[in-house]
DNA sequence: TCTATCATGTAACCAGTTACATGATTTT
DNA sequence: AAAATCATGTAACTGGTTACATGATAGA
């Protein structure tokens, strides 16, 4: 992965939104809410003037005009540059080609339950696995309104993509709760016992 | 999810291996790549000095002792407090029994998608294939080499994990391919139009 | 003996989040 | 008319990354 002068991924969807007009940041951001982007792409409103400013030193985006209503606070519209087309084109095809090696918390989190007990672990997993089903029972309900609604497929596919990664991990947990529990070689009991004490989920 | 006063996962690693023995900084950084924790845990050097400092300014963990060798800089020896372990029983516990929305990087790549040509998004699935499957027998060999070296598979949890989910984007790879260019229903022509030109995959 | 790498830490910079500010509308 | 919320932006704080520093050891 190239390093890029703008790192942050709300950057791209400012640099894929003004490629179709140029907008102030305020508008930008409603577009954002209004597209369901927020579910993709983390952002507040502070951190997306921070990345206005940061596309416009490096020269992706420009100034077109700052304007004032009444008493209100001036607004300033950006459009994007030739540069700043080139960058969206760029990072957009990287980020399509190539996997990045990423950090979820939950990877973190394995890499270190051997502290928990396997006891807690058991209870804590199904927890877990009802979560996963109310996030894909979300997801799933938005793919369905927004196809009602009319909504090309193409624009919902970062849903789908969510939907399959949310199974796969609630089969994964399946089988962790599994390896743990198993009543022959059930990784439970030995487990328990490097914490001084028993196996013996409820 | 409550808002901890020190956020970043390194910080629970370093609890999780001072709550064994208390380190300096250095050493814990040692330990955490020996254990292969840099898969799992995004960290540098200095942000590990950096999160020390803030587990110290919470309470988390504290000074042991300033020792010097020669003419060496001073190592600080940390070790984890009350506080710090009832934080890394709470936090983990947090982490393992609730599943957080996340942000992965293709998520907002595919919410975006639609401002390349579908011509070159075939041509890029196909790399990310590669990548993919890349990944996956680097994590594999991982796991098989440690457990030939006699690892219990409890410690190797998360690769097992991070393979599940390789597989599981390889399959929705596959199946996107498979949504534009089907040779009917495909989403290929429509969304060429759309750019103006016409659909081709090689 | 020169160069590389290890060992250890600090300081400066940059990015992101939160809090603040303030007039305009809308709701109660 | 007061309270809430929208509209718009700036400023301050905090966390994370990168670069700098510097003696010690090991390899060429």
């Amino acid at each position: 992965m190239k390093r890029r002068q703008v790192g942050n991924l709300l950057a791209l969807a400012a640099l894929s939104y003004l490629s179709r007009q140029p907008m102030h940041p305020y508008e930008l951001s409603k577009t954002l809410r209004t597209y369901g982007d927020e579910r993709s792409i983390k952002f507040t409103h502070g951190s997306l003037y921070m990345v206005i400013q940061q596309l416009a030193k490096a020269g992706f985006v420009a100034e077109q005009e700052v304007s004032r209503e009444g008493a209100r606070p001036e607004r300033t519209v950006y459009g994007i540059t030739d540069a700043g087309r080139a960058e969206l084109r760029d990072w957009l095809r990287e980020l399509v080609g190539q996997p990045q090696h990423e950090y979820p918390a939950f990877v973190s989190a394995l890499s270190l339950v051997a502290a928990l007990t396997p006891n807690e672990v058991v209870v804590l997993l199904r927890e877990r696995l009802d979560g996963l089903a109310a996030q894909r029972k979300e997801a799933a309900e938005i793919i369905e309104k927004s196809e009602a609604e009319g909504v090309p497929p193409l624009f919902l596919i970062e849903e789908v993509y969510r939907v399959r990664l949310l199974d796969a991990e609630s089969a994964f947990v399946e089988e962790f709760l599994a390896k743990i529990s198993d009543p022959d070689e059930g990784w439970g009991p030995m487990w328990a016992a490097a914490h001084g004490t028993t196996f013996n989920p409820e």
